[in-house]
DNA sequence: GAAAAGATTAAA
DNA sequence: TTAATCTTTTCC
């Protein structure tokens, strides 16, 4: 029953033209391969910004801030072993980066042990194991059968904790992520929504587990901290017990439009 | 084994 | 407002 599942998807067209085979650390090759489809978009690395400068500022951050992201080095494993809300809007103004396509992180949630809202609240399964490994890693899962969700493990090994992405801005590769997504528009509804992350970066529940602070595959990269947040409730776990329901531990980055709905939730903290 | 529900999205 | 879509977890 699987297998025929499988088979099923395998042969189903997919917007996304990226393919991961393994899961180890060497897929690159095989993402080279893929990527020559999209190679008209592919340009040198001095050229991707400005060749992007009309996508919309997302973080009120400086020019030379953005420049620097050409210098802006990935983040070692350390940054990511605290716990999550620390580690969530730390996240914030921090890049994304695969192949030609990089985003900023523009919203997160904050997901921690003995958490009713977090994945890991029924400990160690096939799917929640990377949740419980050490941060650094990522944590993806399909939600409603159709979205593959993006999260950043936090904290120590044993934990049990990570950071959903649930919204970026732009920054490389707008027709790669336009290409993905289905969607020609340069407009916040291209990466406002969780979803919409793991769909823009092209990536499959196959990439969990995947570390996140080694070159190549799925990276992320220091950015300039935003200049200020809001905080709210999170969205969607009305499931969970009211104290986490009410927990403030959602982050987005002020007067960034690339936020998901709703917003009327969100202020500034204390 | 069967059934319900889900950290959502896009279209009507 | 609602259909789409399927894996995970739980319940009998």
């Amino acid at each position: 029953m699987k297998r025929s599942h499988r088979f099923k998807r395998s042969i189903k067209p997919k917007k996304s033209l990226d393919i991961k085979l393994t899961n180890s650390n060497n897929e690159q090759d095989i993402t080279a391969t893929t990527s020559m489809t999209l190679s008209s978009s592919i340009k040198p690395s001095s050229s991707l910004i400005r060749a992007n400068s009309n996508l919309k500022p997302q973080i009120p951050i400086s020019s030379s801030s953005l420049i620097s992201f050409e210098k802006s080095s990935i983040l070692s494993q350390d940054f990511f072993q605290i716990d999550a809300l620390d580690l969530a809007p730390r996240l914030l103004g921090k890049f994304l980066r695969r192949d030609d396509v990089v985003l900023q992180i523009t919203e997160v949630e904050a997901y921690r042990p003995n958490d009713s809202a977090c994945h890991g609240r029924f400990g160690v399964t096939p799917r929640t194991a990377p949740v419980f490994g050490p941060g650094g890693h990522a944590y993806v899962y399909l939600c409603y059968g159709l979205h593959t969700m993006l999260n950043i493990v936090a904290d120590k090994e044993g934990v049990g904790a990570a950071v959903l992405i649930r919204s970026c801005a732009p920054v490389c590769g707008l027709e790669t992520i336009q290409l993905r997504r289905g969607q020609k528009t340069e407009k916040p509804v291209l990466l406002a929504g969780p979803g919409k992350i793991g769909q823009a970066l092209g990536i499959s529940t196959d990439w969990s587990s995947h570390p996140l602070y080694t070159p190549g595959g799925l990276e992320v990269l220091d950015g300039p901290e935003p200049e200020n947040i809001l905080i709210g409730p999170r969205v969607g776990i009305a499931y969970a017990s009211p104290e986490h329901v009410n927990a403030l531990w959602r982050f987005v980055v002020a007067d960034s439009p690339w936020i998901s709905a709703p917003k009327n939730t969100l202020g500034p903290p204390p």
